[in-house]
DNA sequence: GGTTTTATGTCAGTCTTGTTGACTTTCCAA
DNA sequence: TTGGAAAGTCAACAAGACTGACATAAAACC
């Protein structure tokens, strides 16, 4: 709507890419992406009586062992006390263990304990059964161009955390 | 963790894209990108009282003016008492509108008000402003990857209603 | 015409996950 | 050593999802 349809007029390149159209086009993928991005594992932690909160939790517990609570709050966006109840029942089935930690003891350390990560594995596997479908289907050069608008569209906070994660590459 | 790193145990080509880690830095960027995606629209949405449903409702009324209930149901997959409760604040506060339907009266047809209208676009702009400089920074081709790999992600029926929507090309 | 199905709306109750506010323990620095 | 800041926990509340039951109207079927 509104009123021109590109978004500064395109000069004669190729920048219809840029149009509103592909814009919203673009949105909507997003959206509908990220519905089958989590449908897997949101049916795997029905059965176990979990949400998609414990996920994100036991899956970055997972990426950087020993993590602190307070590291876990950036990373994932919520308030603390909303992180606590979801570690709480982690902790009291036994997929998490919380350690006091040794230079500050007001830090805990998060690990996942065995069936944590068994746990963890099953979530993961499915995830990225679909990822791996994705990636494959549409190929290497495609895959590339979706980790770069990816990153482009994060906060610069947020990208500091994912750069910080294993394998951003060499 | 688990055992290999490749799914498949690569063959000598580059299928290295494929491995677990890749797989996993995969996930983690659609998760990352996902909080910026609705970092702006939610800032908005909060002035006004209202949450990310009541966003969703209205871009798809926007995108299929005169939509059913039942459409905007399977496209947004939640249930009709939920959406049912965004629908009725949306038109109590004159941003939706609700006509019964010609053919079968039995529907309604749904329609944004002109100030509904202005507040898609208020919403919109700053969603595409966000999507416009991903998009820029990454180019073209990375674009045209990045929509690839999202539509091979989707599930089947979702990404027929996807394909639905305007300007799906040529 | 009468029955069944479909489309929508509503009421009540529950669950997950987010919020704010208040509190404890620990650390650190003036 | 004491006062403030930081990390984490507990309690209460709100938003928004869900299920289940039920109501109404219109279409479809027989």
């Amino acid at each position: 709507m509104a009123e021109g349809s590109g978004s500064s007029g395109q000069r004669g390149e190729d920048l219809l890419f840029l149009t509103d159209e592909q814009l919203r086009k673009g949105i909507e993928a997003m959206f509908f992406a990220y519905r089958g991005f989590t449908a897997d594992p949101d049916r795997i932690l029905e059965k176990h009586g979990y949400g998609r909160a414990h996920h994100r939790a036991i899956h970055f517990i997972n990426r950087s062992p020993g993590t602190t609570v307070n590291n876990l709050l950036d990373i994932l966006g919520v308030t603390k006390q909303s992180l606590n109840r979801v570690l709480r029942t982690l902790i009291e089935d036994g997929l998490v263990e919380s350690r006091v930690g040794t230079r500050d003891k007001r830090e805990r350390n998060l690990f996942l304990t065995e069936s944590g990560r068994a746990f963890e594995e099953e979530l993961s596997r499915a995830q990225r059964a679909r990822m791996r479908a994705a990636y494959r289907s549409a190929g290497p050069e495609a895959v590339a161009g979706f980790r770069k608008v990816l990153e482009s569209m994060m906060d610069a906070d947020l990208r500091r955390h994912f750069n910080k994660l294993k394998d951003s590459g060499p």
